[in-house]
DNA sequence: ATGTCGATACTTTATCGA
């Protein structure tokens, strides 16, 4: 069973390649981010299509989740408990039946969080605190889940073409990784950095300053597995050439395979 | 020194967010 996570930026503009993209890696389960569209507007039939069921949280210009998936919903759930206040569309759950019990997924679009002195990084943080005590609930359940996503969160300095350049920014200063360690150390496990030693394994290269050109690139869209899933992963890959492509996002698909 | 892209609206350029 392949799993996969991708920002899109925009399902409007970015249509023909994760269609094209979905033909070739065929996933069981695709979690896409930065739909930017209503659910209204989304493309249902275009995925129905191609024989994946579809569940949206979708927003109007900025934000937006989705998830689709060969196998039926049995549940889904946008929202992040925690803050009823809180109506920007980063979230969105579904469980799956599994050949032994179920399989849960998340779509993440976790806060950009800059500039840091700003309101938009204290509520990263809170946001962060609210996954991270939702990960607890989801714990206690014992079962196999993948939360997938743009965590705009770079983990380590070997996941940055530069560290130094990138030490005060949101997706990297010590304040946020120490609450993204928080959550790994609850018991989940990246899935890229389970099965690879390889530094400089960028997910992102910002469309500014030939960043792409230069592989200047950011490693901060994650799988993060329970430990039961976490005991059936296979592999974890980033299709870093769709980056290379026409039109590209500025994000690449990264999927694992699960026993 | 410069360099991007996508969505929006009192739109055809400026602004915001990333």
């Amino acid at each position: 069973m392949i799993i996969a996570s991708w920002n899109v930026n925009s399902i409007k503009v970015r249509l023909p390649n994760v269609l094209e993209w979905l033909k070739q890696r065929n996933p069981d389960i695709a979690c896409l981010q930065e739909i930017k569209c209503i659910d209204a507007n989304f493309p249902v039939q275009a995925f129905e299509e191609l024989g994946y069921n579809v569940a949206v949280h979708g927003q109007k210009t900025y934000n937006g989740v989705a998830i689709l998936s060969k196998l039926p919903f049995d549940e889904v759930q946008s929202r992040l408990p925690g803050d009823e206040s809180d109506g920007q569309a980063r979230y969105l759950e579904a469980v799956v039946p599994a050949d032994t019990g179920v399989l849960r997924v998340a779509s993440i679009y976790l806060p950009n969080g800059n500039p840091v002195e700003s309101e938009k990084y204290s509520y990263k943080l809170d946001w962060m605190e609210r996954l991270q005590a939702h990960i607890g609930r989801l714990l206690a359940y014992e079962e196999p889940f993948v939360l997938a996503g743009d965590y705009n969160v770079i983990p380590a300095p070997e996941d940055v073409y530069d560290p130094q350049a990138w030490a005060g920014d949101a997706l990297f200063r010590l304040e946020t990784r120490e609450k993204f360690y928080a959550m790994i150390n609850m018991g989940l496990t990246d899935a890229f950095r389970a099965c690879s030693d390889q530094t400089h394994q960028y997910t992102f290269w910002d469309y500014q300053r030939g960043a792409w050109a230069r592989d200047h690139g950011l490693r901060i869209d994650h799988l993060l597995l329970s430990p039961q899933a976490a005991d059936k992963l296979k592999g974890c890959q980033i299709d870093k050439d769709v980056r290379g492509g026409e039109r590209p996002s500025d994000h690449v698909p990264i999927w694992l395979e699960l026993d």
